[in-house]
DNA sequence: AAGATCCGCAACCGCACTTGT
DNA sequence: GACAAGTGCGGTTGCGGATCT
């Protein structure tokens, strides 16, 4: 029976939650100094603390490691950060690695907190102008697809996938950095008339994002994997759950056109 | 000056993966 | 192979300080 509920206080099976004290901080560091890392869950019992074993892992890594690294991120360290995350999306503890004294909690607050706004309100303009785009196109695309063997649109559809999905094999199934040259390579065989952009949102509607990347900036690019990557954002949902499945996810995603 | 809102961060939660039995 | 325990990860929440009105 818990003996209280809330924040910073004694939970149900007598573990404590909420801020960590300097004398809970102390036994920690006892603790690790003497066994330690690993095996958390023998934390409460050998050094007397009434915190579970994810806690004290969680308070180590982010907060009592020795080589943690205080203060702001440095311009530097931010760059790393956008470069990498749109390589890698949200894998913060990938990205973590390669920032020393960095932790994955602190990377994730500092994305969240310095670029998702930003980039989400930049979305949502894009997004209204590229679906203004994207219908003017399929209206003029109608009447020569009508003309055109059904046949004939499978098997361009069946090399842009497979193209598409070597790539992953490539790249370990994760979004090859790649990705945007040979998709650019297919725009221009496929639709020869159109900018590279309208090429890309065209074929690959939930690929808009990589079309405006091809000579984007760093924040542009930003933006669009931004985008790519979260959720809750309309445009780019259906193939940022893909990417972070598999390619097989990516591959429904893909065949399923203007979603 | 005081209340409302925003922002940054620490910590929790749920899930997936790994390892040991 | 099945199960349980341990661990790691990403998403989310809640608190407290800063800023705004």
């Amino acid at each position: 029976m818990a003996q209280h509920l809330g924040w910073g206080v004694i939970q149900e099976e007598g573990w404590r939650k909420g801020p960590w004290t300097a004398e809970e901080d102390r036994l920690l560091i006892e603790y690790v100094k003497l066994h330690g890392e690993g095996r958390w869950n023998s934390v409460a019992r050998l050094a007397g603390l009434k915190r579970n074993g994810k806690s004290c892992r969680l308070r180590w890594v982010n907060y009592l490691r020795p080589d943690l690294k205080r203060g702001q991120i440095t311009p530097h360290e931010e760059t790393i950060i956008l470069e990498l995350h749109a390589r890698w999306g949200n894998r913060w503890s990938t990205i973590a690695r390669s920032l020393p004294g960095r932790t994955d909690n602190e990377i994730k607050n500092y994305w969240r907190t310095h670029f998702k706004k930003k980039a989400k309100s930049d979305n949502n303009e894009k997004a209204k102008a590229r679906l203004v785009r994207r219908q003017q196109f399929q209206q003029q695309q109608r009447q020569p697809q009508q003309q055109q063997p059904q046949q004939q649109q499978q098997q361009i559809s069946q090399v842009d996938m497979k193209k598409i999905m070597s790539l992953f094999d490539e790249s370990d199934n994760r979004v090859p950095s790649s990705l945007p040259h040979q998709v650019r390579q297919d725009m221009v065989t496929l639709y020869p008339n159109t900018t590279v952009e309208e090429q890309a949102s065209f074929l690959y509607p939930q690929f808009n994002g990589y079309a405006s990347g091809f000579e984007s900036t760093n924040e542009d690019n930003m933006v669009l994997w931004d985008g790519l990557w979260n959720l809750d954002d309309h445009v780019y949902g259906n193939l940022s759950m893909a990417c972070a499945t598999n390619k097989a996810g990516l591959h429904h995603t893909l065949a399923t056109p203007f979603y």
